[in-house]
DNA sequence: TTGCGTGCAAAGGTTTTGCATGGCA
DNA sequence: TGCCATGCAAAACCTTTGCACGCAA
């Protein structure tokens, strides 16, 4: 589980660039996928083993939305991790659209949980399904 | 994605009847081992099949827990569906416990999400994962 | 020099799919 | 009778692992 890097390597900075930069979330097969196109030959391993130590370090998000669809990682920052925003996620049960969103009022769960129900919540994990705009309104 | 029984065929009846006095959750393997130790044959796609029909209809519920454990089932009951309440689910990951709650204030998510996300929450399929009150006592 | 990081290929395990057969309504 | 459900086997899929080599410190 803490297998923090203590090297520093080219594949690694290569693939740290790329998170940086990259948009929402991102499979390991994105990164495969662009690592590759730019003519980056990084092995998967590689970057599955280099993606376990970001997210050990707190670096990147992993996200687990469900057992068939692969993990989606996403950039945090390198500073220190003040969480001072905290996403949560929604899937659309029909399309399968994945929404990333941050709001206040959703923090208030969080601590509306914690005071009433004593259940620490983990937004990170925690996925909301349901319909999205236009699935909810395409059929019934 | 929406494919619901329509028909009421022996296996069906019998994988609802170990899911009803099942203990806590159960993995799609467990259920196989378990019918074939019965001496009940039922193929592992029929087990999938229908455990995916029962996710629909609502009568299990299944929770992803990391991209390369198996996915967990749990039996919700067939009734309710009158959703004259709306409930909703907390998951302990640690110790696994499925805390039922009923809330006026975490219905109030649901018309927030509406409202101002346009997302169409399901709370019958939505489980908030994090630490229950007894497991974040113990451990940091 | 030491031992971690890398890359390739192959394994591992869960879940899905194709297709012919059997069963419900 | 018309579909749907089943079952078997094989595929698909993501992720991990073994092992030899290269590279950082």
């Amino acid at each position: 589980m803490n297998s923090r890097s203590k090297y520093k390597t080219k594949q690694r900075d290569t693939l740290l660039g790329y998170l940086e930069k990259a948009p929402g979330h991102i499979t390991a097969n994105d990164v495969c996928k662009y690592l590759k196109a730019q003519g980056e030959n990084i092995g998967q391993s590689t970057v599955y083993r280099q993606l376990e130590n970001l997210v050990d370090e707190g670096i990147i998000n992993k996200y687990v939305i469900d057992a068939t669809s692969p993990a989606c990682f996403e950039y945090m920052g390198k500073e220190s991790h003040v969480k001072a925003d905290v996403c949560f996620h929604c899937k659309c049960e029909k399309c399968g659209k994945l929404i990333h969103m941050q709001c206040d009022e959703l923090e208030e769960i969080q601590g509306h949980l914690y005071e009433e129900h004593h259940f620490q919540l983990d937004p990170m994990r925690t996925v909301f399904y349901g319909l999205c705009e236009a699935c909810a309104g395409a059929v019934q």
